[in-house]
DNA sequence: CTGAAAGCGCTAACAC
DNA sequence: GTGTTAGCGCTTTCAG
């Protein structure tokens, strides 16, 4: 039923070797030839066995990507723009979901990807030092996206500049008591982007002369995003607009608000940071990232890698935007 | 540096068979062998390679999982669901995006999964009968989510019994002038579960003697689910309740009430499908369905198929639950 | 329970 | 340009 190479050479009367050479485009191949041995592999409908070729060559023609979730909107979305990319470029895509501590652990420990894959994508996955070092021993390309860690080139966005602006944004409508809304202990394996958008916050007030920091943690859930809005109600004094570091939260902060009989944006602004999809639903103002743009550069950079073997820059940023929308106002007169 | 099967044969003292059968856990190794075996991979930090192991065994330890989007919550939660249970079983996940029309003619044409997985899991591709027999042609086990195709043992729900449980909650509550957002012209490719909802939406219309049936296109996007309302609302009739065959379109539908000034549920009652993540956020009522428990079932079943080489039942039904919430209310008084 | 031998189907030098 | 010759690193009969 399923043909070899040789069925092939046989059928166009040329070694095997020669069909290999053909049937991958090599320019080391007469162009009659050629053709003779494309109909010959297209009438008996050859295949060509990918495990056998990497065995004989070493490469595998894919690319394993790394993620520590698989079901969140961002997540999803930069899989997506990198899939794309890969697969429009003949390369298959490898997912692996990092899952709970127990997985990672296995994942780190038996580098499942060896031997599997080409190059590797790490999506937005703090990885501590053995980690890191685990990943570049292998010897591999590696791009990480949203992510900075020694050794791998990363793809991302100014999360510093992109939050200063939102927080100049309400400070331009007047806003002074403006409250943070993001991840706020020492995460153990230290996502720098949650840093990045607090530093940012905390720099911002201060050097726009705003009141005194007001922070809440949210834990970059929705859930979370309630419970801190909540909160920071119930504080001294109340803010009168809220940056929360994801959409996620800002959602949450938003039913918050509501539950709590307060208006947006006539008594309090929030805006939320990422450009999620049902940002427009809920007409909240936010920082929109390109999400799978990102993944589709994270892919590119590993293929041109790939190809001339020369690493990428070690910082690729993309460009974010403020996205207006109804849930910022006015500071409120009262 | 990367060492081989027989350099741990050579440092356990037995041969390189024995050494494949005691790390593949085969039975009949010795236990003492074995360990010694075990002990010697270790200390050369041994990994086999797949390709070679493949290409000798005929078996990949790889699913493809084929997709028509990623970057949506339903269907990277089904993929999470079946991801999780594939790395577990220590099979990889091999993921293939359909995209546009172009790629998929492409796929199916070349099937690029072809001699690269054991086994297929489709995602709630609406599959033509050419499609249906490329795939069942791959002579390997495939298993569908969502989504009958001859010869393809689904996972799923029942479309038609959850729809018809979300009218009867309508009814129940006093509605007689109950509209539909769904999809409505023949799609060409004929995805079932849309029809199932329709049909099950214009069965219980008569069954529960309501009114004359209300239907509005919403092609399963917030968008359309918006325009959808719109277009209800300027009807002959208006209704006092809303069926949206997805979330999506609810979410859609909510944000049109809110522009037309109605209000949720005083004047009109929504209803979703699909239970999404932020359904709680907008206090939407819908038809839950297990998303993620699909994938992981239709993995297992895969998993069960590749064991013992017998297909799994042509159908295999999931529980949906109504989850009711702030958005459905007794039909207005007026 | 273990070893020897024979490939799996391709690619890569190396010749011509 | 093309053929020849060796493997790539495993698994799998078949013996014993």
């Amino acid at each position: 039923m399923s043909s070899s190479l040789d069925d092939v050479a046989q059928l166009a009367g040329v070694s095997p070797a020669t069909v290999s050479r053909a049937l991958r485009g090599l320019p080391s191949v007469a162009v009659t030839t050629r053709d003779r041995v494309r109909a010959a592999a297209a009438e008996l409908g050859y295949v060509s066995s990918p495990s056998a070729s990497s065995l004989a060559s070493g490469r595998t023609a894919t690319v394993g990507v790394v993620v520590p979730y698989l079901d969140r909107w961002y997540f999803s979305t930069v899989i997506a723009g990198a899939e794309k990319v890969l697969r429009e470029a003949g390369m298959a895509t490898l997912l692996y979901n990092i899952g709970d501590t127990a997985g990672r652990t296995r994942f780190f420990a038996e580098l499942p990807l060896r031997k599997r894959v080409d190059a590797v994508l790490v999506l937005s996955l703090p990885l501590t030092e053995p980690e890191t070092q685990a990943l570049t021993g292998l010897d591999l390309p590696v791009v990480s996206v949203g992510q900075v860690a020694e050794g791998i080139p990363m793809v991302g966005i100014d999360d510093y500049a992109a939050t200063r602006s939102a927080i100049r944004l309400l400070a331009q409508l007047g806003h002074r008591d403006i409250a943070f809304i993001g991840q706020l202990d020492p995460v153990p394996l230290g996502f720098p982007t949650p840093r990045a958008r607090l530093r940012a916050y905390q720099d911002a007030m201060a050097e726009f002369e705003l009141g005194e920091p007001m922070e809440a943690d949210g834990h970059f859930t929705v859930s979370g995003g309630e419970t801190a809005m909540t909160t920071l109600l119930t504080g001294a004094k109340r803010p009168t607009a809220v940056f929360a570091a994801s959409d996620e939260m800002a959602f949450g902060a938003l039913r918050g608000l509501r539950k709590t009989g307060l208006r947006v944006p006539e008594d309090v602004s929030v805006v939320g940071f990422d450009g999620h999809e049902l940002t427009g639903l809920v007409d909240l103002t936010t920082v929109a990232q390109p999400v799978a743009d990102q993944g589709a550069t994270a892919a590119r950079l590993l293929l041109d890698w790939l190809g001339d073997g020369t690493p990428p820059p070690s910082k690729t940023l993309l460009k974010t935007r403020l996205v207006l929308n109804g849930s910022t106002g006015p500071v409120p007169a009262a």
